[in-house]
This record gives C-alpha cells, sequence and structure tokens, in this order.
DNA sequence: CATGGCTGCCC
DNA sequence: ATTCTGC
DNA sequence: GCAGAATGGGCAGCCATG
C-alpha cells in the first residue's frame, strides 16, 4: 500500500474538526489498508509503535529541523524560520520539500511498509544504545533519506509521525470507533475497547477485528502485560466526590508518589509505570516487598510507590522519588538514600482476571493477600463511610501528614482500564485549604 | 573529562 | 500533572 | 461532560562539543 493513501486520509481529517467525520474517513482508509491494516492503524495513533513497546526513535523537534534541512538541501535556520512562521513542524517539512522543485521524478513512491520499515530500524539502532553509543548523524540520514523521497504532503505527515505528534484530533476513541465502522457496521465498541485496553496495542487489535469478534475477544488481561490505570476525576467537595461515587464509599489517602502496577507470574515480580514502562531494575526494593509480603504467585496490584526519609521515616516529596525513577546507575546506592514504601490499593488479577469484580471484593482479596509490613508494604490508609464528617476528618489528616489528599472510590465498581470515569475521585485542596490545614497540623 | 543541548517520561 | 478547546 | 491537544516543572541518560 502506498503511503499516499494514509497522506490523502490525514488530509481529509486535517480539514474537519467533527468526530463522526473523522471516524468514517478512518474507516475508509481502514477497510482498504488489506495487509497493511496494522501498520496503518499504528501510523493513525500517531507513532509507529505501540505503547508497551519499549521503542521509540529518539527525535523530537530540534532533531527533526536537522532532518529537513539534510532531506531538503536547506539550511537549519530555513526550516527554523518555515517552523516558526507556520507554527508547525509537519508544514515545515511540506514547504520545504516543495521548494526542493527538481528531480524525484524517478524516485519511487513510499509505501507504508517502506515509511514502517525505516522507522523500526532507526528505533532499532535507537535502542542499541548501551556501550556502544547511537550515531546520531547516521540516525538522521535515514530518515532524512525517507523524507526526501516523498512528496511535500507525505513529508508533512512523516514528519509529524516522526515527533509523535499528528495532532488530527484522533486518539484513541477515534480509532476505536473506526474499527467497529469498518468491520463490525459500527457495533461491538465495547468489546473493541476491551481488547485495546488489555493490549495496549491497536496492531493486535485490528488485525483482530478484521478476523472477527472471536478473535477481538480473545485479546485479554494477561500477566507481564500491563495495563492502563485507572484514572480518578477532580471533585471539589467531599459532597460531589459522594455525588460521583455513591454511598457508603471506600475512602483512602492519596499519597505524593508513583503509581506503579505490579505483576507477579509465578512468583516472579515485575514493576510497571502508569504509561507501561518497565521499571523493574530501578526498583530492587519493591520486588523485594513483593516477594516477601504478598502472599500470591499469580496476581496484579494497583499501588502507589512513596519515598521515605532513612533518617526520620518522614515522606518526601515526588521530587525526591523522581531521582530513582530513569536511573541506570548507582542503583543500590539511590535505594539507600532514598528508600521506599509500597502502597497497595487494588488487585486486578489473583490467579485469574478479577477487574470486573466490584472494588469491595477486589480490597478484600487485596486485604487477604497483603501481609504488612512497615517501610515495605502497607494497604493504602483507609476507611469506609457514609460521612462527610468522617471523609473531611480523613482529608485532615491526610494534608497534616504531608500528603495529597484523599481519594473516594465507589465499592460496586469493576475496574476500568485508562478511564477517568467516576469510579474514582480525587479530592486535592486549592491552595488555601492547603495553608488552613498546614497551619493547622502545626 | 566537564558541560550543555536534547529527549523522554514521571507528576 | 493541569488547562484549554470544540463537539 | 468528554476527548484530544497543549502546556509546565523536574529528573536521568545520552550524545556532541571543546
Amino acid at each position: 500500500m502506498k503511503f499516499s493513501k494514509i497522506t490523502e486520509a490525514f488530509e481529509k481529517l486535517d480539514q474537519t474538526q467533527k468526530t463522526l467525520e473523522k471516524t468514517d474517513i478512518l474507516a475508509e482508509l481502514f477497510e482498504e489498508s488489506g495487509e497493511q491494516l496494522p501498520q496503518v492503524v499504528l501510523m493513525c495513533t500517531g507513532t509507529p509503535f505501540p505503547a508497551w513497546k519499549d521503542m521509540d526513535l529518539g527525535v523530537s523537534s530540534k532533531t527533526l529541523v536537522k532532518i529537513i534541512s539534510k532531506a531538503t538541501g536547506r539550511s537549519e535556520k530555513e526550516v527554523e524560520k518555515e517552523w516558526k512562521e507556520q507554527g508547525d513542524l509537519g508544514l515545515a517539512a511540506q514547504t520545504m520539500v516543495e521548494k526542493k522543485t527538481q528531480q524525484r521524478l524517478m524516485s519511487q513512491e513510499i509505501t507504508v511498509q517502506k515509511a514502517f520499515e525505516r522507522m523500526q530500524k532507526v528505533a532499532e539502532m535507537e535502542s542499541e544504545g548501551l556501550n556502544s553509543s547511537v550515531n546520531q548523524d547516521k540516525k538522521q540520514k535515514e530518515l532524512a533519506d525517507l523524507i526526501s523521497s516523498s512528496e511535500p504532503r507525505e513529508a508533512k505527515y512523516l514528519a509529524r509521525i516522526i515527533i509523535n505528534n499528528l495532532r488530527l484530533g484522533v486518539g484513541e476513541g477515534t480509532i476505536r470507533d473506526a474499527l467497529s465502522e469498518a468491520f463490525f457496521d459500527g457495533k461491538h465498541t465495547g468489546d473493541i475497547q476491551k481488547a485495546y485496553d488489555f493490549s495496549n496495542d491497536f496492531a493486535e487489535v485490528a488485525k483482530a477485528s478484521r478476523e472477527g469478534l472471536e478473535q477481538v475477544n480473545s485479546l485479554e488481561l494477561e500477566l507481564y502485560r500491563p495495563v492502563k490505570s485507572m484514572l480518578a476525576k477532580n471533585v471539589d467537595t467531599i459532597e460531589e466526590g459522594f455525588e460521583e461515587v455513591g454511598e457508603p464509599a471506600s475512602i483512602n489517602y492519596k499519597y505524593d508518589g508513583m503509581r506503579a502496577q505490579i505483576h507477579v507470574k509465578e512468583g516472579q515480580v515485575k514493576v510497571f509505570t502508569r504509561r507501561l514502562d518497565d521499571v523493574t531494575e530501578q526498583f530492587p526494593d519493591v520486588v523485594e516487598a513483593v516477594e516477601e509480603n504478598i502472599e500470591s504467585d499469580n496476581c496484579i496490584l494497583d499501588t502507589e510507590i512513596v519515598g521515605y526519609d532513612p533518617e526520620d521515616g518522614g515522606m518526601i516529596p515526588f521530587q525526591r522519588l523522581s531521582k530513582r525513577i530513569k536511573r541506570k546507575y548507582e542503583i543500590q546506592k539511590l535505594k539507600e538514600e532514598i528508600p521506599v514504601e509500597v502502597r497497595p490499593f487494588d488487585l486486578i488479577y489473583l490467579e485469574e482476571p478479577i477487574l470486573q469484580r466490584p472494588y469491595r471484593d477486589r480490597w478484600e482479596k487485596l486485604a487477604s493477600v497483603v501481609n504488612e509490613q512497615e517501610e515495605e508494604m502497607k494497604l493504602v490508609d483507609n476507611d469506609i463511610t457514609s460521612e462527610a464528617e468522617r471523609v473531611q476528618e480523613m482529608q485532615q489528616a491526610s494534608l497534616s501528614d504531608g500528603h495529597e489528599g484523599i481519594m473516594m472510590k465507589n465499592l460496586q465498581a469493576e475496574y476500568k482500564p485508562g478511564n477517568r470515569v467516576g469510579y474514582m475521585v480525587k479530592l486535592k485542596p486549592v491552595m488555601e485549604t492547603l495553608d488552613l490545614a498546614i497551619v493547622g497540623a502545626k
């Protein structure tokens, strides 16, 4: 399939803001994609790589300027000027390629496959890293070569894909609906959404969609395959919170730490960030804490990793904990300097997926597998109540202890990956109340 | 070998 | 993470 | 009210430079 097919669809997407029109445009593109469907769908997400894969090009705007310059023979200054004027690097790329005028008569058209393979190649160069330093110039030339052999409009979108900034108003929801329209006559969006929640890979979901509903539904929650975390809505008052999640509700402290999804598979632990990155290496202490204090060999915990001061055991701000997240060196040393405690608050897998069970059940199961151990593993501070006064009290206590506030949760609700549905709500104080709480604590 | 630009990813 | 926008 | 885009602060790692 020619890349220009994608370009045509993208141009149409660029010209409307109506969601339904976008869905139609994408559905048509998907229907015409044939064997290239998985790659085409990924391109539509704005990056050729699914979120759960640890792959990227290591290229952003500054490097893209160099690439466009290399591809078109214009100076970087010119490219930057065009970028500034048009407010978009894709448009700058398009203009620069247009100005390149002459011959490309003989050069063959870019295919989806070629664009995909080229980017994959660059991503592989990037990930080699470690010991063998990546030759940036070579990397840039690979991508410049792709752009220089493209038509102006293709260049526009190739450029945008390279920096993962398609900005066509197309997100997960639109792609999901388009897959539904293309292969199920607009039905089964729920099944498709689920398949995506569990796989985090639209290439797989697209392929399954083309094969049939059964294949879509076969994409299930799997250990070592992180799912998107359920997100919380903001509310301003306790009353609003109760309105959202119902009564009684589960209330727990919200800590200033890092969200972590912890998978245990046959006793082996892996730790994932909210955006599905594997940070097991960075947190050997978390692995240990789970090995020692979780009584299950096959489960998925939703947790907050919280740092504490090794001297007095007090909480530390996220900013200090963050030193550990991307560590590759001195991990052991930082482990001593910035020790952490795991605070689980949900369980979505226990020998089997349980994310559709009510939160109250999941919490009870969680409590039954957690052995609480000071400075290692402790359930989040929590209570179940319908009383606004009690919630107020917890909010005060949480803030006085230096935490961020509280969460309120619907006891009947299932676990909705990636969704900011009203099953889970966070109450953080505005500045004034924060001052009051801290003053009140002293 | 130190520094600064760049990128990606936590919040 | 928050804030803004168009639907 | 929602999804998508745009934006901010701060961190480590990486690479090019001098």
